[in-house]
RNA sequence: CGGGGUGUAGCGUAGCUUGGUUAGCGCGCCUGCUUUGGGAGCAGGAGGUCGUAGGUUCGAAUCCUACCACCCCGACCA
């Protein structure tokens, strides 16, 4: 039906790559792996963010703002951490540029090598703890729950628009704590808000659990994550939290004095979500049609669309638009009108299809006449004639439900792709099937954990919080497991 | 970095094997008229260093060499 969207069935990536593309939401950059968001694209990060920030200053966080570039050496302080991003830093060597001897191009000045490298930030622990030793001296300086709007580079061999750039825009919380308990409270209490933020703002469910040893952050303890199921039954990691211990504070120097005046080290997190998560939105919810947003994150959550056969019409038409909008304004509903003439009317439904756009109003000289109005919902692509007096209460209502069906549909279909099994066979033929979450015993070891990603390129996603304690052995090697833990093939 | 592939208008492409008129087509764009309840029709028009550099030739989008860029598969990926 769309027009240049691949079906999903034919070529699921194809379907995500045009699906971005064509709904406006970013395109591939002149920069290798780099991408730019567009207006579109950017004002769904926006409603994001605002939605996140909020959550972080409820739950007592401030934001601040740390270097781009961090100078090499603070990257030789956490041996784990250093290991960890090594291979994809970007570094900056020099700082200038002059003419080419030929007069017709520029190149690096060699003169200008700087006398230490700066690390274009793959994450800011480094930098930021390097700050907080200026800044903890007391048990009363504590705790501070700084958060960070940022890019940052990973310079990826392979990217993908959102779910893998070079460079791409997240926030990073960085919080120091006097105790143990608190820096782990702190951890579960950000991971719970990532997956409060994922299923009633995204409408997409989410698992929460920790990561295995060898998925787990550079430099944490624990990292626990959020992980979601797409529809081609790839799971993407939607968040992370991470519990860091006292790794960056030893790294760093970072010592308090408590009530009696015993000095020790400070207890860490950090926690993150990217514009990755533009990707699971789109993956989520979207169809062959083009995308489908969830009303609360929707840049606007209508759109009009007049019909008309003349000049004189569509100025009848605009009017009404105008009242409408008026009405949905002051009920802080964000509306859009269309009244460009270049395009017909069955042209804007497609693209406001494509758009995601959840409900779509259109108006003509019929319902003018009737006093109604065609209002048309985008998730399930019904649409019904109202009377005009009716239009609020229909509208409000529709939001809700389809903020909330788009979330039932894809927690039903992650509910009929979650499997166990305690066959390995079968769960080689789950992945090459249906894929899917599957719970399956694993012995605990990294060597088996090892051993299936390369037998199979499914990975343990988490160690799901809600897993119950269950006697069984391990699929692969049939040594005792005390619970199942979650795998699935991943982005 | 290994294997494969592609560079022609904003986008998608034909032409290349076998060198030879003015590089063709679709979408999009501009102008006008008719249209407008599910991606409009007609007419006219604009838009090209054929990836870059060199070579062969009377003549190169086409053949040769080098380089560059991008894509796919693999390796890599809190």
């Amino acid at each position: 039906m769309a027009k240049g969207i691949t079906k999903r069935s034919e070529n699921y990536s194809q379907w995500y790559n045009d699906i971005v593309i064509k709904a406006g939401l970013a395109e591939n950059s002149a920069v290798r792996g780099c991408m730019v968001i567009k207006p579109y694209g950017y004002a769904i990060w926006e409603k994001m963010q605002a939605a996140l920030d909020t959550m972080f200053k409820e739950t007592g966080h401030e934001n601040a703002y740390f270097p781009l570039f961090i100078p090499k050496s603070f990257f030789a302080k956490e041996a784990k951490h250093v290991e960890g991003f090594a291979k994809e830093c970007a570094v900056v060597t020099h700082y200038r540029l002059r003419t080419t001897a030929d007069g017709k191009g520029i190149e690096v000045d060699p003169d200008a090598k700087l006398e230490e490298e700066l690390i274009v930030r793959p994450t800011s622990e480094t930098i930021i703890w390097n700050t907080y030793k200026g800044w903890i001296q007391s048990h009363r300086d504590l705790p501070i729950l700084i958060n960070q709007w940022a890019n940052v580079v990973r310079w990826e061999m392979r990217t993908r628009l959102f779910l893998r750039t070079a460079e791409f825009l997240w926030q990073e919380g960085h919080t120091a704590h006097a105790t143990e308990q608190e820096a782990i409270a702190e951890t579960k209490q950000m991971i719970n808000v990532y997956a409060n933020f994922a299923e009633n703002w995204m409408a997409v469910p989410v698992i929460k659990g920790s990561k295995s040893e060898s998925e787990r952050f550079a430099g944490a303890i624990d990292t626990q994550a959020i992980e979601a199921l797409m529809q081609d039954g790839k799971a993407l990691q939607a968040g992370t939290s991470h519990f860091l211990g006292q790794n960056f504070a030893k790294a760093f120097d970072v010592k308090f004095a408590d009530k009696d005046g015993n000095l020790s080290h400070v207890w860490a997190t950090s926690w993150g979500v990217s514009t990755r998560l533009m990707g699971a939105l789109v993956m989520a919810h979207s169809d062959d049609n083009g995308l489908v947003l969830p009303p609360k994150l929707a840049p606007y959550q209508v759109v009009i669309v007049p019909i008309y056969n003349n000049m004189e019409q569509l100025d009848q038409m605009t009017e009404k638009a105008n009242e409408i909008m008026a009405i949905l304004r002051k009920n802080n509903i964000s509306v859009k009108y269309d009244g460009r003439d270049a395009f017909r009317p069955g042209h804007k439904f497609a693209e406001y299809e494509l758009k995601g756009v959840p409900i779509r109003i259109a108006i003509g000289p019929r319902d003018l006449e009737q006093g109604n109005i065609e209002i048309a919902r985008r998730d399930t692509l019904e649409k019904k004639v109202y009377p005009q007096t009716e239009m609020l209460e229909v509208i409000k209502n529709l939001l809700d439900e389809i903020q909330i069906n788009i979330y039932q549909k894809a927690l039903k279909f992650r509910n009929e792709n979650t499997f166990k099994t305690d066959s390995y066979e079968e769960f080689k033929k789950i992945l090459d099937t249906t894929g899917g979450f599957i719970l399956a015993h694993w012995d605990g070891t990294t060597e088996t954990e090892e051993k299936i990603k390369e037998e199979t390129k499914a990975t343990i996603r988490c160690i799901p919080f809600d897993s119950p304690l269950e006697e069984g052995k391990c699929m692969v090697t049939g040594k005792p497991s005390i619970r199942r833990v979650l795998f699935a093939r991943s982005y």
